[in-house]
DNA sequence: CATTTTTTGATGACCGTGCCTCATTTCTTG
DNA sequence: CAAGAAATGAGGCACGGTCATCAAAAAATG
């Protein structure tokens, strides 16, 4: 029960150790027909690389930077708790992650940030994107540069970034859709849409997801106009407000985006919690109240911790130049209901 | 931005670096005062052990063997696969993953394979632990002898093992009751239940949560008495047909355990699947495909990944000495509906 | 105070790979 | 065929620990 070693692969390629190195690590002045031979000593043998020992070895840590919007935003928050908790725990493998807090509503800070950075001082960027076309833009210089970037949580499809961490927004959408659906009744009803903008790509998703299941499979229920809020906790509580008196009928809140502290308010004031089903995003300590008072009837969830490991893999596997394990890295849809709460902390 | 080594901590500490040592590793012989001294100065620099140089230096790798049921289950075989799966990936990090399939109805079978593992031949110990008196006898003469074992999947409360990787199935029962709960009308209604046997642990335990739900928060559900198919297709399929043609107003069955390509079949012929909620646990191409067809309208699950991942974490910190962040183990109940599918592999 | 015991220091040999240099061999090419 | 280029070999240092050994110093003991 040896370990294989690259001794052993050189031996039984029949090179010498130099070129067994040249060959594993792609350097260049190597033969192709050698390079095949050394290629089939390892797979004969099986050799698997020490990454103990490759990791002592090479002297440089994978320098990461993640930008992550600071608004009162409780999942952003936790993201950046989590990356922040990560860059503890991790320094001890080579990596070194910078969590840099950013204005999400400020597309040329955010674009500063992104034009600063560069392969002297950081070997790959995980981004919170928002939706600004300046920011697009200095994803793809950055690339240029050389920096492999990947976005978290919100995609900006059409830049060059090479990965997106996050989940499909438009199933996350259909998943509402059909919570509503199906814990509603028969008769019909209308169902309230609150966002934070549907210039966001995310927000835009959820809705067509959720419109396109409750259009053609609970045709008896009526999508009110989707109100933005701009994810502002006093504005949301403020619209669901008005929406609850201009509609005594109404019977269920979708909230796309974030605030749901708001949202929350104005129903528990209301006093019809109990009537209106409420669908949100995101587990918070707002949202895990809410669903154990039977305010809110469920969340739909993406696990921030998740989605900074699988960022950290996958800027890690970028940087290896090896291929991403896509079945690994995706995030999944998390519905919770108050019966199957995560333990608090 | 230089790492901070052991040579730095025994400086600031004014000790040897085999002092420093002695204490990292809990070696004996050495004084209070002096480790208390030891101790701060690695508080004090922050001092994170380079995972790499240790790997690399510790000769001896973690042995573990997971012991896991081979009967003809989706679940298992998942299981099985990502055991497999992480005993190759994890060859390079110094960890030998052995997977013994084992016969869960044959509790001496399971006795014995477990009575022949010894400190000798191995580190840790992850068991599906079938229900048996000996299995538990035999886990708590294997903790005695020094070998850490966590139960997987299926616990064995009442046993010496040192951990537990799976869901709460109380728990993961509420959920099943709420949202049969919340699927069906108003109306009166008849729940069938159908369960591997109620000596199983888990079994039980997912009855007992549902049927918390439903007899407090909707008592217009009456639950039938529960069926068991012992987790076997063909038996499972024969009772539903039963269940069906004996009560015409049929409205949801629960299945708790396995076999649910039994129920699938018996509900898709019976040509009720519109009508009739159908829930049942763990996500296998069968459960997928029924959500799809309709036939199933929600699946409860636990990540067969994300378990043998952490069941390999924790059994690596009992071996090390080190406490486990109870926080990251935790293993979520994941519910799944048409819409929030995982992409196919 | 001498002796024993405990604690500490000094040292060095690993672990398997990355990475660099220099010498040597083999292959090209004019 | 000679000269130059390309491919390969040989070897060594570094990385940051683990582990073992032996000697020296400090503390406990009678």
């Amino acid at each position: 029960m040896k370990r294989v070693t690259i001794h052993d692969v050189a031996e039984a390629a029949g090179v010498s150790l130099a070129t067994v190195d040249r060959v594993l690590n792609t350097r260049p002045g190597v033969r192709k027909a050698t390079i095949e031979k050394v290629r089939q000593a390892v797979e004969r043998l099986n050799y698997q690389p020490d990454v103990f020992a490759a990791g002592l070895a090479k002297k440089s840590a994978y320098r990461l930077h993640f930008l992550i919007p600071n608004g009162p935003n409780a999942f952003m928050e936790d993201l950046t708790r989590e990356a922040r908790a990560h860059a503890q725990s991790m320094s001890g493998a080579r990596m070194q992650v910078h969590v840099e807090p950013i204005d999400a509503f400020d597309g040329h800070r955010v674009t500063g940030t992104l034009a600063v950075l560069d392969k002297s001082v950081c070997d790959g960027v995980a981004v919170v994107a928002p939706a600004f076309p300046e920011v697009r833009a200095a994803i793809d210089r950055l690339q240029d540069r050389g920096v492999p970037v990947v976005t978290l949580v919100s995609d900006h499809p059409a830049s060059a970034r090479q990965h997106f961490v996050g989940i499909k927004n438009v199933a996350a959408g259909r998943t509402a859709g059909r919570l509503m659906g199906r814990f509603l009744s028969k008769e019909p009803g209308k169902i309230a849409l609150i966002a934070g903008s549907l210039g966001l790509r995310d927000h835009a998703d959820r809705y067509t997801g959720c419109r396109e299941v409750i259009d053609t499979e609970y045709p008896h229920l009526e999508l009110l106009k989707v109100r933005e809020g701009r994810d502002d906790n006093r504005r949301n509580e403020d619209v669901v407000r008005k929406l609850l008196s201009a509609h005594p009928d109404l019977s269920a809140v979708y909230n796309i985006g974030a605030g749901n502290r708001g949202v929350i308010a104005a129903i528990r004031d209301n006093g019809r919690a109990d009537d209106i089903v409420f669908v949100g995003h995101e587990l918070t300590p707002y949202t895990r109240q809410a669903l154990r008072d039977g305010i809110m009837d469920a969340v739909i969830a993406q696990d921030p911790g998740h989605e900074i490991r699988s960022a950290i893999r996958v800027l890690k596997a970028l940087c290896d130049g090896v291929p991403i394990i896509e079945d690994q890295e995706r995030i999944g849809i998390d519905v919770f209901l108050k019966e199957n709460l995560p333990e608090d902390v």
